[in-house]
RNA sequence: GGAGGCGUAGUGUAGUGGCCUAACACGCUGCCCUGUCAAGGCAGAGAUCGCGGGUUCGAAUCCCGUCGCUUCCGCCA
């Protein structure tokens, strides 16, 4: 149904004549003593209001004492601004309503920062105020595009026979993974709910009732720490589908991100085939499992080539177990001793020994290395460098020795400061990436035990099979991560729908029988009536868009997010309760020791 | 839990030992002003420089502690 009034964003030309209410907050007030000027600002634009005191004195009177963000309606005609007032800088800007009334629907007080223009104000007081925050035309934008994301999604999954269902909020407690978070129950003292960190058992309980094609826009809460893309409640994709192998999984997540991209992102995609990438290769590649190919300084192993270097870190790393790798950096070979400092600096912030740097000059017999370690290089493997690196004369080559994942990881986080210190990214573009054939465990070293990488449902490759009981370790799973900027959007896998092969992976876990009667015996039971292959993915929604809308924090994308603490600063969560709800909840507050505030 | 950055009128910033009785812009209040659109002009109010302690003849400025925000590490199957 139409609006009965007018909104801010609609008059043009065509509607010179016209009689029109418009209701909105005042952007901006121009009084002239004679004419007053108001700007009315809603959703959909800014209309300018002209109050003449020879046509509408009342109105012109209440125009004096309107100030910004007072909610107005506003009667008049549509008028053409007169010749040479035009502002071609306005949709709007060829007209403006001429006032006959004028009503203060509400007033305000001023505001504690500017509603009328973007600037940088703490974030704190956007987040206590965000009512007023969200006028802003970029968290406007924002939800906006959250909200086509999501309809694409809709639309798109609907048009492939996919069911949305809803799954409870109130789950069960399970130890596995992030903290949870708890709900007491007043019906069972002593006993709670949880929620969910994910509608993981689900979706695949969902699969064994025959939905066959499920997803969700789930709400998802882990207790833990938060950064600038992680908040403690958070919104995913959830889709599962039964029938399927992997690559029909791929296939169908890969079109959903393609397409929604290429309707609602500014940018395009770097390539609409989604390049894919084994775990081993990111690792060795780029040093992270949620590589940024958006830009190269890819990583090389050159332990083969300085294994025998005179330069005795090296050849010491290597023969000792570790390895040597590096990348170039195109252009850079007379970097300043400063900036060689400052990259020295970053890389031992991120766990690096050391760094070396050879900045690579042409010289007599082809390349010279300018470098500490110049004088215990020999020609051959300073070609052999140049060669592994992808590095010629005029570019800066950094090494690092040191035990292999440690080395992938420093390199990792270096080739990103490096990315972003020289402005190397391509912004223009958006990439996209799978990250394929993770392994199925971790080692847990606290632990000294096995891990599931990625949850104990997942499934091993058919090949690995083998080599379960005698080298979990080599055992990869058929799971995926999708990967976008840098960022991991989400993980997937084939799940195990084999009773016996579930029993095997529980034992290597270390579960015992009672443990994983407690913790999953409804759905094993479950998976005894029938259960069908079965494999899904789960992509964050709050990091999609925030990279949709160009933010570098998902709290850009969500309308009352919780600040860095965790609290809700505008409704004022967490908070104490009252003594009769604990009591009706049958808890007892246990709290830590008040500071001492004797010195204070 | 750890590391870095930040904290000065309502907002954003300047000021890094005395010239600070803390400056500038916007906002706010009052007056003037009939074509502005970040309107303009004049006048004015508004800050115990996050908090506590210390060094010093003297601290927004140096030191110690503490609190808050933020980024990262740990944590996030």
């Amino acid at each position: 149904m139409k609006r009965s009034y007018t909104s801010c964003g609609e008059l043009n030309a065509g509607n010179i004549g016209d009689t029109v209410t418009i209701k909105g907050w005042v952007n901006r007030r121009r009084d002239h003593g004679g004419l007053i000027f108001l700007d009315l600002r809603d959703r959909y634009g800014i209309t300018q209001v002209v109050a003449n005191p020879e046509n509408a004195p009342e109105a012109h009177r209440t125009a004096e004492g309107v100030r910004g963000e007072f909610v107005l309606a506003v009667t008049g005609e549509v008028g053409r601004r007169p010749e040479g007032t035009e502002n071609p800088n306005m949709a709007t800007g060829e007209i403006e309503v001429v006032v006959s009334t004028i009503d203060v629907l509400n007033p305000s007080k001023t505001p504690p920062f500017y509603v009328n223009e973007e600037s940088d104000v703490d974030e704190s007081l956007r987040l206590r105020y965000r009512y007023l925050d969200i006028r802003h035309p970029r968290m406007q934008r924002n939800l906006r595009i959250r909200h086509q994301a999501v309809k694409f999604i809709r639309d798109y999954l609907d048009d492939r026979d996919f069911l949305e269902i809803e799954t409870p909020i109130m789950v069960k407690s399970t130890p596995e993974g992030a903290r949870d978070y708890v709900v007491p129950s007043r019906l069972y003292p002593g006993e709670f709910y949880a929620l969910p960190q994910s509608p993981q058992q689900l979706k695949q309980l969902l699969m064994i009732s025959g939905v066959d094609r499920y997803y969700q826009i789930a709400r998802c809460f882990r207790d833990e720490d938060l950064r600038a893309d992680r908040q403690p409640e958070f919104t995913q994709l959830d889709l599962e589908m039964s029938f399927v192998d992997r690559e029909e999984v791929l296939e169908l997540t890969e079109g959903l991100f393609r397409e929604m991209f290429k309707q609602i992102a500014e940018k395009p995609l770097q390539q609409t085939t989604f390049p894919r990438m084994s775990y081993h290769d990111s690792i060795l590649r780029y040093g992270t499992d949620k590589p940024d190919v958006r830009f190269g300084l890819e990583i090389s192993d050159v332990s083969q080539v300085i294994q025998d270097s005179e330069f005795g870190v090296f050849a010491n790393t290597v023969s000792s177990g570790g390895v040597v790798r590096g990348f170039a950096i195109p252009g850079r070979a007379e970097i300043p001793r400063s900036q060689v400092d400052a990259l020295t600096e970053a890389a031992q912030g991120f766990g690096a020994k050391g760094l070396v740097w050879i900045g690579l000059e042409s010289g007599e017999n082809g390349l010279a290395a300018r470098s500490p370690i110049a004088k215990f290089l020999s020609d051959g493997e300073v070609r052999g460098l140049a060669d592994a690196t992808g590095a010629s004369a005029g570019d800066l080559m950094l090494f690092v020795a040191d035990a292999e994942d440690r080395a992938a990881e420093v390199l990792g986080r270096l080739r990103n400061h490096v990315a972003e210190q020289y402005n190397l990214i391509d912004e223009s573009v958006h990439a996209f990436v799978w990250i394929l054939d993770f392994p199925l465990f971790e080692w847990d070293e606290d632990a000294q035990r096995w891990d599931a990488a990625h949850h104990p449902f997942t499934s091993p490759m058919d090949e690995d099979i083998p080599y379960l009981d005698s080298d979990p370790g080599r055992v990869r799973a058929k799971s995926y991560d999708l990967v976008l900027d840098g960022y991991e959007l989400g993980s997937g896998s084939i799940r195990i729908h084999d009773r016996s092969i579930q029993n095997r992976m529980f034992g290597l876990l270390g579960y015992s029988e009672e443990q994983v009667e407690a913790r999953f015996g409804h759905l094993l039971r479950a998976f005894e009536y029938g259960a069908p292959p079965h494999g899904g993915i789960a992509p964050g929604i709050d990091r999609t868009i925030m990279l949709l809308a160009g933010e570098q924090n998902i709290r850009e994308v969500i309308a009352f997010p919780k600040n860095q603490s965790g609290q809700d600063l505008l409704m004022g969560a967490p908070s104490p309760i009252e003594p009769e709800q604990l009591d009706e909840l049958h808890l007892q507050l246990n709290l830590p020791p008040e500071p001492d505030e004797e010195n204070s």
